[in-house]
DNA sequence: CATCCACCGGAAATGTTGGGAC
DNA sequence: GTCCCAACATTTCCGGTGGATG
């Protein structure tokens, strides 16, 4: 094995914190206006658009230099879906203790309540439709009703209009802004894929036309880190175009198995079932053939198998993450159900 | 017009776990 | 320790859906 060209792999990372950002001077500003205003009341902010383009990772940078609540906590909710969860979560942030399991949702609730009473409180819903999916806008209820001073940001990636998504009373007692992240160019993806090059590899060693492959193939920044950190682990000496062509499948793989990392292996074995099929076929996917396909896998990698029922939810996991992309059928030839394929934009088909 | 298809998705049922009251 | 309860993951059940088929 030839020498690494990587000299220091920290801004390849998602998580990396540039000293300087690029293309969201807006957006920063409006983050940063809302997080700092210590408001009265509950004030919401619903911060949506499409994966890769900077919502959690400017979140995050600046919850950590924003230290102006007293209380502040981060829920990503595809690792905790129920109300329940994301209360302990609230709970842990409030009382600096371990909560138990075996409350009572309204136990935990009720403590929350008492002790921030007119703290100011800062809360991050990442990911929300996957909290929403399980119980509906119970716990927006909540805390739209709690009497503090609650900065309230929402974020999701699927969901364009919050209003379609909850109840109205909830809706209203909200009044959430909203801030949008567009899909980045391909030129500001190009630039900021080039200043992360810079600082990781050794000079002169990617081609300027890698970098172009990869920033006009795909703008989803998140999977863009993937390949750019998968094209240069695998160079020899220098990162070429061809060599970032060729990489593409492994990068898409590592970068499944990031986002599925918070989740079940049966979300791991479905999403296997659906590429498989679609290298064999090619041609819409129905539910049915997928659900057959996880069952074989399941028999190949002796895991005990979950029913249909389950399975229908995992796959909508999968879209909420944008893993599988699913049009739905109600009524037409095949009766109701949902048209399955791997999202067109990151999944080229090459060999797996 | 009845029935089938192939699934959706709500709801009830099941078994397990842990806390709290006695 | 025993009993009760709530939350959870999951299964089981079932009422739609709307074109195709006979």
């Amino acid at each position: 094995m030839t020498r690494s060209i990587i000299e220091n792999p920290a801004p390849l990372q998602s998580n990396y914190v540039p000293s300087e950002f690029l293309y969201r001077d807006e957006e920063r500003e409006t983050l940063h206006t809302f997080m700092s205003s210590g408001s009265s009341g509950v004030q919401t902010l619903f911060v949506h658009g499409p994966r890769g383009t900077g919502k959690t990772h400017h979140l995050l940078s600046q919850l950590e230099d924003c230290p102006g609540s007293a209380v502040s906590c981060y829920v990503p909710c595809h690792r905790f879906d129920t109300q329940y969860k994301a209360l302990k979560q609230l709970y842990r942030a409030v009382t600096q203790e371990e909560p138990a399991d075996g409350h009572h949702t309204a136990a935990l609730q009720r403590t929350i309540e008492n002790r921030t009473r007119a703290t100011e409180v800062m809360v991050v819903l990442d990911e929300l439709e996957f909290i929403l999916h399980n119980d509906g806008d119970d716990l927006l209820y909540f805390l739209s009703r709690l009497d503090t001073d609650l900065s309230l940001v929402l974020v999701s990636t699927t969901i364009d209009d919050l209003g379609d998504h909850l109840e109205e009373r909830t809706f209203s007692s909200l009044q959430p802004e909203t801030l949008t992240f567009e899909q980045y160019t391909a030129e500001q993806a190009y630039t900021i894929l080039a200043e992360r090059a810079r600082a990781a590899l050794e000079p002169q060693s990617i081609h300027r036309q890698a970098l172009t492959h990869i920033s006009s193939t795909v703008q989803n920044l998140l999977f863009d880190l993937h390949w750019l950190r998968t094209a240069a682990e695998a160079a020899g000496g220098v990162v070429t175009e061809n060599l970032v062509v060729e990489t593409r499948e492994r990068a898409y793989r590592t970068y499944v198995t990031e986002l599925l990392d918070p989740l079940s292996e049966h979300h791991d074995l479905l999403h296997q079932a659906v590429t498989e099929l679609w290298m064999e076929r090619e041609e819409r996917l129905l539910t049915g053939d997928i659900y057959d396909q996880y069952q074989d896998l399941c028999t190949v990698y002796e895991t005990e198998m979950l029913s249909h029922r389950r399975i229908s939810d995992f796959l909508t996991h999968l879209e909420y993450l944008e893993l599988v992309d699913a049009d739905y059928h109600y009524g037409g030839d095949q009766g109701k159900t949902r048209e399955i394929r791997p999202p067109e934009n990151l999944f080229s088909g090459q060999e797996m």
